[in-house]
RNA sequence: GGUGACGUGGCCGAGUGGUUAGGCAGAGGCCUGCAAAGCCUCCUACGGCGGUUCGAAUCCGCCCGUCACCUCCA
């Protein structure tokens, strides 16, 4: 079967491109991760769930993957074109922010990066191949940026070390900021480094023996800057020539302008030949914020606490939305788009998500049944799915390819007795459009707990067996004829959430998900 | 001020020259004891002004508006 082309909008071109592996049917590509100081929030997640999809889709063709994602477990200063040693930086804050609860800022790191794997997991991503962390390759980082002032891309004042934006003719290509003089003009509080050569250069190495944590260099204590880290994880893990490089749109000035001037002037060419980059999101319409209070964490929405008062009151009732529905929102807007999250595309997520469960129960029934007769569906499933892979294929059109496949979830809900040869179609199709989207079922249940949360269909056996128990009550009363008890019956069922739907081969019921 | 992205029906969002996106909400119908769910039908838009064309939401120009980055941020 002949795929579709992976095409790609590539910030360095501005250009829908397609995407041509350098190691044919190997794409290769690094995303940059998150800084753990507090726990991630559902737009970090859209720019990761890029990252997600176009491992997918890769697969999907048949190529192999491999994906470094790091984790930014040192603390960079707020402005990092300056080492100013008085500054302080995002963990710092966030460890004086919690002291209690954390005992030093390692402890502070760990904790954050458990959660966001968990996140991670929850949200149905599949795990890198790598996914090294900033303090494991402070040396590497060293040595690069030794090499940098070896090469003269790099200079030291008596702060640290800069690297040279002179030296690198082509910085300002990636984000169109070319002039020095749009950074000289912006308005900075920040006492200058007087040894500074050029306003637009940036730091590689900071000189600060009290920074909460510190290394031992040529240069002193110190730690690394922000965007060393990237340039050397990136080659360190995939070479000095790879394919692809994701990051979320605010990355693309200064942290993926400063790694390409790092990259080039480390390895002498190019070394990353796309660049994607994830709008960032908004909530109802504003930008996300705390102030505004419509900043959501991923756990915010998947297992809300009973202090979380900015989180809805529906939402913190129920315990929290599936986390497959929080994934399933997050792709109704195409990742370089602006996209408004809001509660109701949440709500209807969780709908789909669950119709997608509720077909594949019936599957699974059918393939018990195994009952003869025809399949019906083989075919219009398989041109569904293949106008689901033609969406991802263009520039990960995730909103059209939810619309695709919801329409295979259709036709097997149409299908009046599920064949056990439709059923074998219709389970194909779901694994297939399961391993492109991760939409249907979870890949990592085993591995976590999963808590019985309302609308996952579980549930506490004492639970199921009330609500049976009330369900046959009402049989019985709808079988003597007595409608008002047996409404009675149904408006208790509905109090407690649950949705009681008579078919003609029996009664069955759900729990709501109205958020 | 500089850079970039985007503007589609009540809402969310596909669609790059001529033919239905889809979903949500809403209206009617089928089914049901009544509901619910599901199914069927209906609701037909492209920020504004010019231009190119037989024909533009789709190409070009200008304008208006929104968002983001230029300072930590996915």
């Amino acid at each position: 079967m002949s795929h579709p082309t992976f095409r790609l909008y590539n910030t360095l071109t501005h250009e829908t491109e397609p995407v041509e592996p350098i190691e044919e049917e190997h794409l290769r590509f690094y995303s940059c991760g998150p800084t753990v100081y507090m726990y991630a929030h559902i737009g970090n997640f859209r720019s990761f769930l890029t990252a997600d999809f176009i491992r997918r889709t890769a697969e999907a063709l048949g190529w192999d993957v491999t994906n470094v994602s790091n984790i930014t477990d040192v603390g960079h200063l707020t402005q990092d074109d300056l080492v100013d040693p008085g500054g302080e930086d995002k963990m710092q804050q966030a460890l004086e922010r919690e002291g209690e609860r954390f005992a030093n800022i390692y402890d502070l790191a760990r904790h954050y990066t458990g959660a966001f794997l968990e996140d991670w997991r929850a949200l149905n991503l599949r795990e890198p191949e790598v996914r090294p962390r900033a303090t494991e390759h402070v040396t590497d980082q060293l040595q690069a940026v030794i090499e940098l002032v070896e090469k003269d891309h790099a200079y030291t004042t008596d702060q640290g070390v800069y690297f040279s934006v002179e030296s690198f003719e082509d910085y300002g290509h990636l984000s169109g900021n070319t002039e020095a003089q749009q950074l000289e003009a912006t308005d900075r509080e920040t006492v200058e480094d007087p040894q500074k050569r050029d306003p637009r250069d940036f730091a590689l190495w900071k000189h600060d023996p009290e920074h909460l944590m510190h290394w031992h260099s040529p240069w002193g204590w110190g730690y690394p800057g922000w965007h060393i880290e990237c340039s050397v994880m990136g080659m360190r893990y995939l070479g000095d020539r790879f394919d692809l490089h994701t990051g979320g749109e605010d990355l693309i000035f200064p942290h993926h302008e400063c790694e390409i001037a790092q990259n080039q002037a480390l390895a002498g060419h190019p070394v990353v030949n796309y660049w994607v980059h994830t709008r960032f999101l908004q909530v109802e319409g504003e930008k996300m914020s705390k102030s505004a209070g419509n900043f959501y964490t991923v756990r915010d929405l998947i297992q809300p606490g009973p202090d979380d008062t900015h989180v809805p009151a529906s939402i913190r009732q129920r315990g929290g939305v599936d986390p497959l529905a929080l994934r399933y929102a997050l792709m109704q807007g195409q990742y370089r788009k602006p996209f408004n999250f809001t509660l109701d595309t949440l709500e209807t997520a969780a709908r789909h998500v669950r119709r997608y469960r509720s077909v594949s129960e019936h599957v699974d029934e059918a393939l018990a049944e195994d009952a003869e007769g025809p399949d019906p569906l083989g075919d219009r499933l398989d041109a569904i799915y293949e106008r689901t892979l033609a969406a991802m294929c263009d520039d990960l059109n995730t909103p059209a390819a939810t619309a695709a496949a919801l329409e295979g979830v259709k036709a097997i809900e149409q299908t009046d007795r599920l064949s056990g040869a439709a059923a074998r179609s219709a389970q194909d199709w779901l694994t297939r459009t399961n391993d492109l989207l991760g939409i249907v079922a979870s890949e990592f249940e085993s591995n976590e707990p999963h808590e019985a949360s309302a609308d996952s269909g579980l549930g506490t056996a004492a639970q199921n067996d009330a609500i049976e128990d009330l369900l046959a009550d009402r049989e019985a009363a709808r079988a003597d004829g007595e409608y008002a008890r047996a409404d009675a019956i149904r408006d208790t069922l509905d109090a407690l959430g649950i949705e009681v739907m008579d078919r003609p081969d029996g009664t069955e019921w759900r729990r709501k998900v109205e958020l």
